[in-house]
DNA sequence: ATACCGACCTGTCAGC
DNA sequence: TGCTGACAGGTCGGTA
C-alpha cells in the first residue's frame, strides 16, 4: 500500500496524536509473519516507554522511545516515583519542536530505543479508544497511558514490527535530501532498468511503484530503459522529477488506491494527479497517445510510448 | 555480482 | 449467485 509520501503522512499524524504519551503494555497476536524482532523482545521495549518522536525513515514508521534506565527499570516500574518524572518529561514533549525534542529531551540515564514499523503492503496504523471493535488481522495493540490504544492492522501481513535499542539503519538515501550529485552517482553505470533502479531501496529509500512511473514519465524515460544509457542532463531531470512528485504526493496527503487511508481515517488526493499509474489504455495527458501497461521485474509498469524513450 | 521470478498472504473485482 | 483467476501500493531469497 504505502510508498513514502503515504509513510510520511501516517507519521506526521502518528506523531500528533501519540507523542509524548507512554506505552503502558501490549497485546501481540499469534501470528508471527509481522514480528522481525521476537514478540516477546517488542513487548518487553515497549512497555514503559515513552514516545518521544515519530517520524519516517524510507517507508519505515519510526517511533523514538525513551524509558528508565535498564538497570533501575525492573525495580521501579510500578512506582509513584517513576510516573512523577514521565508526567514531566510528556509535557515538555507536548512543545512541539520535531527534530529539537530530541536532543531537548534526551537524558543521559534514559534508556533509549526505536520501534520500526513497515506497513508492507496492506499494513495500517489507528489510535482509538479501547471500546472501538478490533478490526480482522489486528496483529498488535498498545495500550497508552493516555487511555487510548494504538493498534497495528495488516490483512495481508507482509508489513514487519522490529525494536532496535541500538538504533535502526534503513539503508539508502533519503530522496527528498540527495543532492543531484548523489543522485547522479546512484545509478551512473548500473545495467539495470532505471525503474528497477529507482525500486531499489538500497539506493533511494522510499520510491515505490506508481511514485517511480509518475517520476519517469515527468523526465521522460521508459521504465525499461537501462540506467547506464541515461545522460547526465537526463539524470538530473529524474532527480528533480523524483523531488516534484514526492513533494506534491505529500502536499495532498498520499495517494488513496483501494483503502489506504492516514492515521486520521482521511484519504489522500495524489492519485487525482496520477499521469500514467493506473491509466492503462487512456490518453497520454500530454499527447494523447494511449498509456501502455508492462510488467517488469513482476510489477506493473505505466508509460507514454511517444512521450517516454 | 546482477537480474529476473516466485513466494509470502488475504481481499477484491471482473468475467464467465 | 457463485466460482475462478488476475491483480494489488513491498520485500526477500533462490536461481540463472
Amino acid at each position: 500500500m504505502p510508498e513514502l509520501p503515504e509513510v510520511e503522512t501516517i507519521a506526521r499524524g502518528l506523531d500528533t496524536r501519540v507523542a509524548g504519551d507512554t506505552v503502558e503494555s501490549v497485546w501481540i497476536g499469534s501470528r508471527k509473519q509481522p514480528l522481525k524482532s521476537p514478540a516477546g523482545v517488542i513487548a518487553a521495549t515497549l512497555e514503559g516507554k515513552r514516545i518521544v518522536w515519530v517520524h519516517r525513515a524510507g517507508k519505515h514508521i519510526v517511533f523514538d522511545l525513551e524509558g528508565e534506565a535498564r538497570a533501575s527499570q525492573t525495580a521501579s516500574r510500578t512506582k509513584k516515583g517513576t510516573r512523577a518524572v514521565r508526567g514531566q518529561t510528556r509535557q515538555a514533549a507536548s512543545l512541539h519542536g520535531s527534530d529539537e525534542r530530541w536532543s531537548d529531551q534526551h537524558r543521559p540515564d534514559a534508556e533509549t530505543a526505536q520501534w520500526i514499523v513497515h506497513l508492507g503492503m496492506t499494513g495500517r496504523m489507528v489510535v482509538c479508544e479501547p471500546a472501538a471493535e478490533i478490526a480482522k488481522h489486528t496483529h498488535l495493540i498498545a495500550k497508552l497511558a493516555s487511555g487510548r490504544e494504538l493498534r497495528f492492522i495488516d490483512p495481508r501481513m507482509f508489513g514487519k514490527l522490529s525494536v532496535h535499542p541500538g538504533g535502526f539503519d534503513p539503508g539508502g538515501v533519503e530522496p527528498l535530501d540527495v543532492s543531484e550529485e548523489r543522485f547522479v552517482e546512484l545509478f551512473r553505470g548500473r545495467k539495470t532498468p532505471i525503474k528497477s533502479a529507482l525500486l531499489n531501496q538500497k539506493l533511494l529509500r522510499g520510491v515505490g511503484n506508481i511514485y517511480a512511473d509518475e517520476s519517469l514519465f515527468r523526465a521522460g524515460l521508459r521504465p525499461r530503459r537501462r540506467a547506464a544509457t541515461i545522460t547526465r542532463e537526463q539524470l538530473g531531470k529524474l532527480h528533480r522529477a523524483v523531488r516534484e512528485v514526492l513533494r506534491e504526493a505529500i502536499a495532498l496527503g498520499g495517494s488513496s488506491i483501494s483503502d489506504y487511508v492516514d492515521a486520521d481515517g482521511e484519504e489522500g488526493f495524489f492519485q487525482l494527479q496520477h499521469r500514467v499509474y493506473g491509466r492503462e489504455g487512456e490518453p497520454c495527458l500530454v499527447c494523447r497517445t494511449a498509456i501502455r501497461r508492462v510488467v517488469l521485474a513482476g510489477r506493473s509498469s505505466h508509460y507514454c510510448s511517444k512521450c517516454q524513450e
